[in-house]
DNA sequence: TCTGGGGTCCTAGGACCC
DNA sequence: TCTGGGGTCCTAGGACCC
């Protein structure tokens, strides 16, 4: 049976995310920032006019910025987080089969669900749906394969005429689409790849379907193959509305100020690392292994350049904040090196397991397990909400001193005491 | 002065096994 | 003196995604 997928992606996201607590801002040029207040992470309409690249850093258009009053937000991943599960929750009333692929967007299976002739009007009543619910404006594109619905979804954020929904059903509606847009703007098509590409004469995303597949196989890769077959009509990525458990746990930061002496760093690294275990209990999973990493800044010309990772494992598969600080202290002593001005580091947990069904070791201790277990759940419901009241030793106490974030809006939807107010 | 953070998948090459 | 070949597992690195 041929297969029908759309993709549901929310306009400049972050952007509407904080217009729908402040309406005023609706037409005026608006920019989110990376954590750090780095980069330009999310830019409106508006914003997109001015020439401001995606993730261009901050410094760079500061002036532009300025002059065009341009209205700029530190990012609030609590409230963007709050918001896309409303959104999401939307959708799952539109299929039984819904991937959220990632913050903004989520492919949905409307196989054997509705009749082609429907499926355009279906794709404006997800958008009018979505925009009456959750206030958030959504572009959708439909098409037989997730890439062509990928393409679809940029047609219709291109191309107002479309009035935000794209269907691909039709080859002749594909290949037109094909056609006119850049291959660059491909599913798969990063920045090497497409360097490549254009040295062998393919600019289009029809070039790129035209390409034969044994070609993209001998000089590109299994990937590259299941594109091209995808952009032919072909369902190679089926939809995965349960995705496997994560894989690994991150979590790393660039500083606010950078870092020469040890001490600091360890009090930075030791918070990465019981950030990390917050996590993995959240995801009520184990971890064995860790990578403790740190580096000077890949960008100053002066300094000079040092950077490094080490790895290791836990006694045991563990999610205790203790042992997991304990060996991110531990892995640091050997990457650390004196004379150096850090500018960023992370603590990465891999080898992940689930924490129910666990399987002990020989030499696991039942009891001891379980009262770890318990003073970690007490722990992270005391901290729950992300003030942060309780920390181990080791710990810096004000979480995200480190950061920059001066243009942060209110907790509008999780804080209570942050919560908008109608007079 | 100031350049994000958190993920996934694929491939190649080495170690090791029989 | 002869020095195969196929399989698996692990790791590092590259490329990509949002």
């Amino acid at each position: 049976m041929t297969r029908s997928y759309a993709l549901v992606d929310c306009n400049n996201f972050y952007v509407s995310c904080e217009r729908l607590f402040r309406p005023e801002l609706k037409r005026r040029p608006v920019v989110i920032l990376s954590n750090n207040d780095g980069c330009v992470v999310s830019r409106s309409q508006e914003a997109k006019k001015l020439n401001i690249p995606m993730a261009t850093p901050l410094f760079k258009v500061e002036q532009l910025l300025k002059r065009h009053r341009v209205e700029i937000f530190s990012s609030n991943y609590t409230l963007y987080a709050d918001i896309s599960s409303r959104v999401m929750q939307t959708l799952e009333t539109f299929s039984p089969q819904v991937e959220i692929y990632s913050i903004d967007e989520a492919f949905l299976d409307l196989t054997g669900l509705i009749t082609a002739e429907a499926r355009y009007d279906y794709g404006q009543e997800i958008r009018q749906t979505v925009q009456r619910h959750v206030g958030i404006p959504v572009c959708v594109g439909i098409a037989p394969t997730k890439t062509l619905a990928k393409l679809a979804n940029h047609g219709a954020k291109t191309y107002p005429a479309t009035n935000g929904v794209v269907d691909l059903s039709r080859p002749e509606r594909r290949d037109r689409l094909l056609k006119i847009t850049p291959v660059s703007e491909i599913w798969g098509v990063g920045k090497r790849t497409l360097l490549r590409l254009q040295h062998m004469g393919i600019h289009t995303a029809w070039d790129l379907s035209a390409l034969s597949i044994k070609t993209a196989r001998r000089q590109f890769s299994v990937v590259m193959e299941r594109t091209i077959r995808e952009l032919r009509g072909e369902a190679c990525i089926d939809i995965d509305a349960q995705p496997a458990p994560q894989q690994q746990v991150i979590c790393s930061r660039s500083f606010g100020e950078k870092i020469s002496a040890y001490a600091p760093l360890r009090e930075t690294v030791c918070e990465f690392a019981a950030r990390a275990a917050e996590k993995l209990r959240h995801n009520r999973q184990l971890a064995r292994m860790i990578t403790v990493s740190v580096r000077t800044s890949a960008y100053s010309a002066e300094d000079p350049c040092y950077a490094n990772s080490a790895s290791g494992s836990l006694p045991s598969y563990s999610n205790d904040s203790r042992q997991i600080i304990a060996r991110a202290t531990s892995l640091l002593q050997t990457v650390w090196k004196d004379g150096y001005r850090y500018a960023k580091a992370g603590v990465m947990l891999s080898d992940l397991s689930l924490d129910s069904p666990f399987q002990p070791d020989l030499f696991d201790d039942p009891s001891c397990r379980a009262r770890n277990t318990a003073l970690m759940k007490a722990m992270d419901q005391i901290n729950h909400g992300g003030s942060g009241s309780i920390w181990l030793g080791g710990q810096r106490p004000q979480r995200d001193w480190f950061m920059n974030r001066a243009h942060l809006s209110p907790a509008y939807t999780t804080r209570w005491e942050q919560l908008p107010i109608v007079s």
